[in-house]
DNA sequence: TGTACATCAGTGAACGCGCGTTCACTGATGTAC
DNA sequence: TGTACATCAGTGAACGCGCGTTCACTGATGTAC
């Protein structure tokens, strides 16, 4: 018979990855406002004062459950720009539907990231840099636009922030559930993304 | 000597109108994670267990703080319309910029605005019927664009979503500071939004 | 290979705090006569 | 006009709760010899 590895149940092993998968899991399930230190522990199987061991603070914590937001948000992005189901879309358009999805199966992850203004410290730094990854991202299915010919020569960052802000914009809405015509059915969430994508592409103008 | 009103210290007045302006006081000053039910009675200078004769319980009190924010929102878009300051730019664009005055001007105000997803309740009823009032703006803005000739022929409500999506999250996004080249003080953040609107307006399609 | 020991990731009890909410009450107001 | 009284918007003390955080501790781990 095989030795099997028995895990001790004092010494965790990897602690700060399990709090970290106990808060995404509480967001999921419960929401922002159950998210806190005490529940993530808990979920985790420890005890309050464990993750002292692994986070400054209970701000720490959640910093450190955003960065992991942001990058998954990151593949959920570069996931929609191969999926062979969206080949009809442009890349841009497959983009800000791989946010959108993001979105809508994580909307208080989504809202945890983007709460509040930035704070100090390690882990808000590293959550920082993990939501500049993902906008880089969004920069380069831009500039490899421009290389296709897809894309005007409009300055990069100008364009990257209006579609960021769009997509942005309009998943917290879709989260809110604040839009009227997805509320009642009228609308797919995913088809008012790629309308908008659309519109931002051809624009108003007469 | 005329008979001055002196008003009670016992009997407030109105103090439902007190509670909302001191809701938004607390809002400016201290966030909101501070604006507690405690702390607006006391802002309003009253008892913890006096706001109750006002609202069932601290969502409601809210919902109704959020619904001032929306006829905030709806005034500040109206008066940005009508800025002659603002006049080079299209209505459109004009009512972007009231849109993100009002945020920058009150990030946290906007934020219980859409904080969470809809609930219950009278007031939380008026608040979604005040901020579709200030959407119903915006909607009005683009007939009137369309009819000008200068909104080309699509769908109004499509546009409307796609222009108050890339408007808040822009919003959204400045207020979080989360935008480097306004955080830089490269770029002013009115600057933003009109090239954002206006990137909308154009397209980005080669 | 076996033992002594330093390390340090965990425990669990305790803390003070501010929260939302309740309840019996108080006193200013306005109306009926 | 003056008085009795019903109304109801306020008080203030109290409640139970869950929070973040601390602290002395415990016991599993891995290393030195």
């Amino acid at each position: 018979m095989a030795a099997v590895k028995r895990p001790s149940t004092y010494h965790h092993g990897n602690l700060r990855a399990a709090l970290i998968g106990a808060g995404v899991k509480l967001l999921a399930r419960k929401g922002l406002a159950a998210m806190t230190l005490r529940a993530v522990a808990a979920q985790a199987g420890v005890s309050p004062a464990a993750p002292y061991r692994h986070f400054e603070n209970v701000a720490a914590l959640a910093a450190a459950i955003a960065e992991e937001g942001f990058g998954r948000l990151r593949e959920a992005m570069a996931a929609a720009l191969a999926d062979p189901a969206l080949k009809r879309l442009s890349p841009l358009e497959r983009t800000g539907c791989g946010y959108a999805r993001f979105a809508l199966a994580n909307p208080d992850h989504l809202r945890l990231m983007f709460a509040g203004p930035r704070q100090e410290g390690p882990e808000h730094a590293a959550a920082a840099a993990a939501g500049e990854r993902a906008f880089a991202l969004l920069v380069e299915v831009i500039e490899q636009g421009k290389k296709d010919g897809l894309v005007r020569q409009v300055p990069t960052p100008a364009l990257a922030v209006a579609a960021w802000a769009l997509i942005h914009g309009l998943s917290l809405l879709l989260v809110g559930d604040q839009l009227e015509p997805v509320r009642s059915g009228a609308v797919a969430p995913e088809a008012l993304v790629v309308s908008s994508v659309k519109l931002l592409r051809e624009g108003w103008a007469a």
